[in-house]
DNA sequence: GTAATACTGAACCACATGGTTCAGTATGCG
DNA sequence: CGCATACTGAACCATGTGGTTCAGTATTAC
């Protein structure tokens, strides 16, 4: 089993896993933030959502820098690279096993063809 | 903000957010197993391995099929169509993102240059 | 029929999560 | 200075998670 860095992978699908968070996610991707704004937006106390911002901050996907009073929040350095690969990685074993399926599937019509012939002779 | 089912998203990306999880989905993705099967492999009893295959199947990830006392796991009808989507979609907004910060540099650089000449005027 | 196998369900545990309130601290504005 | 704004941290709460054990039930093998 190849390995992809699991405990990077463990908190970017956690945080993908709340719909807040993407949100907030499509949120930055328009323009930068700061709490307050962010908190009003998803009808959240302040606190509440600094959680959520440090949960996406924990796996990368945010950064935050405070100026005076305000920590602005925007899009951080992770393009989620590693999840894409894990994803495509885990499609092409789905075809790969489901083509296997239509060949046992395609095996079993064949013999059956065969059996049938038996059957008739 | 676009929606993409979020409750079906929430479930599949939970269940990604597991090491173990997303072992139990390559090794489906090789062959189907047992409950036995998957709990040996990954050094779980028998219960635990069942909750986490609850989850897959709960995330539409896995199906399982009891035959007499052995209930086979096997990678489920879906291919994370809709995860694939979301990140993709998040991509855009990151590339479009940071193509503007580029942009804004730029007008920074092009004012700098324009002061510099109002200056030496 | 008896015993082993394979799973199931309830109950428990420690800890994480998603939220809150409340009481701060730090900054900016008049 | 004095007040409003913006955040921060601790504490709390209900619920969920990842695991266990233990006591079943259902199937299969001898």
């Amino acid at each position: 089993m190849v390995q992809y860095a699991p405990i990077r992978l463990d908190a970017s699908f956690a945080a993908l896993a709340d719909a807040t968070r993407r949100g907030v996610l499509e949120r930055l991707g328009r323009a930068d933030a700061s709490i307050t704004e962010l908190a009003e937006t998803f009808h959240m106390t302040l606190t509440g959502m600094k959680k959520h911002v440090g949960v996406l901050e924990g796996a990368g996907l945010v950064t935050t820098e405070k100026v005076g009073r305000i920590r602005t929040c925007k899009l951080g350095p992770r393009r989620l690279e590693e999840e894409t690969a894990w994803i495509e990685r885990y499609r092409q074993l789905w075809d790969a096993r489901f083509d296997e399926l239509d060949r046992v599937v395609e095996e079993l019509k064949r013999k059956e063809r065969v059996d049938g012939r038996k059957n008739r002779e």
